[in-house]
DNA sequence: AGTTTGTGTGTCTTGATGACGCAATGATAG
DNA sequence: CTATCATTGCGTCATCAAGACACACAAACT
C-alpha cells in the first residue's frame, strides 16, 4: 500500500493538492499571486500538495512562505474542487519539467482534488518567489487576468465571490493595507473587491461606525489636493469584530 | 502506482472521505442523522469514500441517497478536515468490521483528509438506512448528541455554526420543513438553528417582507388554542433569494 | 487670485428593527 | 354554557442604519 509517493525527495499524500488565491492592494488596484510554469509558459495559481505530517492549513501555510516569504498570512479555505474533469486537463509531467527522466514525475499524473484557499497579504511585504516547476512569480491585476490552467479561473472567481460575501459580515484591511492608510485608500479597497462604487461620505460613516478604526491627528502629506486624515485599525475591536461578524442578521 | 483501493469491490481514491451533517426537523426539534458503528456501538456522521469518476459533491450526493433514500438533497461544502490528529484516532480496522479476514480492509487504516457537508432533508421523507459498518441509522435530536467518533462532535458544530452564518443572507426552510406549514413551526425552526428566542411578531414582519412566501387561506386545525394560517414557500422567490442573497450589506 | 479636485462634516428622508399593546380565537375547565 | 387561558393576528412607537445630497475647506495648478 503506499500512501504517498516522492517529488524531489519529499513525502506528499496522493490525489489531494491545494490552489492559493492570494490577493493583495497596490496603486489602488487588487492584486493577485499568480506563478508561469517554466515550459509552457501558463499561467496558474500558486498551489501545492500535503505532506504526512501536515493538515492543509499547515500545508498552504508553508506554500505561501515559500512564495511570499511571509509567515503569519490570513487564510481561508473556501472551495474544494473536485471535478473528475480537472484530472482531464491536468498538465502532462512533460508540461510541468519538460522531460520524464524522473520516474518520481509521473506522480503528478495522477487525480488531484484541490482545496481552495484564499489568502489576503500586504502587497509591499511580500516578495513573489517562483516554485521549482515555474519561472515567474508576479502580482497581477485582477482585471488583467486571463486564461488560467486548468480550473483556476473558477478557483479564482469563487475566492472573490467568498470574499464579497465574507465582506458582509467581516471587517477587512487589516492584512491587504499597510499599517497607516487614507480612508480614500479603504474605501478604494472596498469598491474594487465590490467592483462598484460607494458614496464616500455614507462608507466613511458606516466603516467609523464599526469602531475598528483609531483616527490618527497626523495627515497624509504630498498628495495633490487637500490632505486627508491617516487611520489605523483597532486590532483590540477588529479581532472582536472578526469573531463575532459586524452586522449580524438575527 | 496505485492511485485507488478496493474495498468492497469499489475503487475509492486514497486518503479522503467525506462526512455529512444531514439536518431534520420535527416536533419543532433540530435533528442530525447518525449511524451506530457494529463492533464498538460508538456514534458517528455518516460518510463516506470518492469514487475514480465521481466529484466528491456526487459521492456525498450517492451517500445520502444510499442513507435516506432520497435524491435531490440540498448539499452544501462547508469545511475540510484534514488534522494529522485526526488520524490516530481513527477507527482500527477490527472496530469497523471485527476482524481482518480481507486485506482489503487495511485501506481503512490510512489517513483520511475528510470534507464536511451539511444537508438539509425533509424529515417525514427520509428513510435512515445504516451502512454496512454500521447497525443503526437514526435521527437525534441536536441537544442529545453526546460523543461521536474521531473529530465528528467538531465537525457537526462546525457545520451548526456554517448553518448559522448563512441564516443571516439565505432563506432556510424549504428544505426542512413539510410543503405546508404554519409561522409558529418556521419560528421554532429559526430558534432551534439560533439557540435563541425571536420575537412572535417582529419575526413574522421580517420573514413576510422578504417574500418568500405564500400565505393561504386555510389554517391548521387540530391543535390547541387559536388556529393558525399555514403558508408554503413561493419556490420562485425562494429561488431568487437563494441566489441574490437577503439583505446584502454592502 | 480663481479654478479644479478631492476631502471633512452635516442634514434629510426612508426603511428596517426592537420593544411592546391589545383584541380575537379556540380548546379546556368549572 | 361560560369563564379562563394560551396562542395567534394585527398594530404602534421609538430608535437606528443607510442612501441621497449640500456645503465649506484645503492644496495644487492655471
Amino acid at each position: 500500500m503506499t500512501q504517498n509517493s516522492n517529488f524531489y525527495n519529499r513525502h506528499f499524500l496522493d490525489h489531494i493538492s491545494l490552489d492559493c488565491v492570494v490577493f493583495g492592494f497596490h496603486d489602488n488596484q487588487l492584486k493577485v499571486l499568480l506563478i508561469r510554469r517554466k515550459y509552457t509558459k501558463e499561467w496558474a495559481l500558486p498551489g501545492g500538495f500535503v505532506k504526512e505530517d501536515e493538515s492543509i492549513e499547515v500545508a498552504a501555510t508553508r506554500v505561501l512562505q515559500e512564495r511570499t516569504g511571509l509567515d503569519d498570512i490570513f487564510l481561508k479555505q473556501f472551495n474544494v474542487f473536485s471535478e473528475p474533469g480537472r484530472a482531464n486537463r491536468n498538465p502532462t509531467v512533460t508540461d510541468l519539467v519538460g522531460s520524464v527522466a524522473n520516474p518520481d514525475l509521473e506522480w503528478f499524473n495522477q487525480r488531484f482534488i484541490s482545496v481552495g484557499f484564499y489568502a489576503l497579504v500586504d502587497f509591499s511585504k511580500a516578495e513573489p518567489t517562483p516554485d521549482s516547476i515555474s519561472d515567474l512569480c508576479i502580482w497581477k491585476n485582477l482585471n488583467e487576468i486571463s486564461s488560467l490552467i486548468l480550473d483556476h479561473n473558477q478557483i479564482l472567481n469563487k475566492a472573490l465571490e467568498t470574499l464579497r460575501l465574507q465582506l458582509n459580515y467581516q471587517p477587512l484591511g487589516y492584512n491587504l493595507l499597510p499599517d497607516r492608510f487614507t480612508m480614500p485608500e479603504l474605501q478604494k479597497l472596498y469598491e474594487t473587491i465590490l467592483a462598484k462604487e460607494l458614496d464616500r461620505r455614507n462608507f466613511q460613516r458606516r466603516i467609523l461606525s464599526y469602531g475598528i478604526l483609531n483616527k490618527l491627528e497626523e495627515r497624509k502629506t504630498g498628495g495633490a489636493h487637500k490632505a486627508p486624515f491617516l487611520y489605523e485599525f483597532n486590532l483590540e475591536n477588529y479581532q472582536k469584530a472578526l469573531q463575532n461578524g459586524l452586522n449580524g442578521g438575527w
